[in-house]
DNA sequence: AGCCTGACCTAGG
DNA sequence: TCCTAGGCCAGGC
């Protein structure tokens, strides 16, 4: 079963409707995304995605998107490197050296089923 | 159609 | 423990 639905939304729909399940105060990986959505090999897509979530109609929480080790690796593309780290601390995200804290505890497993 | 890039992840030295 | 190398999938040129 290659093709799903007509819908078939694009790898990058895919992400940017996860990440925007995603709860204030939480985060999560992009392998955990990947993974969501079917390819866990697909992490790198992940990144590549919220590079174009720009493009996405809808807001896209990039900021609550994190890697494995819970480091704000993606700060950089944002407009300002301190604004990812601003809006995880305004959700009430604790982030110390551009690395989340607790990030066990931030962090939230996505999941397709509502 | 082929090569390069990228906000990652895992493994080996 | 830090550094290097490879694989991975999709998009851009």
């Amino acid at each position: 079963m290659k093709k799903q639905s007509k819908e078939n939304t694009d790898f990058f729909v895919r992400v940017y409707q996860l990440v925007r399940k995603v709860p204030k105060g939480r985060v999560t990986s992009y392998g955990a995304i990947a993974a969501s959505i079917g390819s866990p090999r697909a992490a790198r897509m992940v990144g590549w995605a919220m590079n174009a979530s720009h493009s996405s109609k809808e807001y896209v929480p990039a900021h609550r998107v994190v890697n494995r080790n819970g480091v704000l690796t993606g700060k950089h593309h944002f407009p300002s490197i301190n604004t990812m780290q601003e809006l995880l601390e305004a959700e009430g995200v604790k982030v110390v050296n551009d690395k989340v804290q607790a990030f066990e505890k931030v962090f939230w497993i996505p999941r397709i089923k509502d």
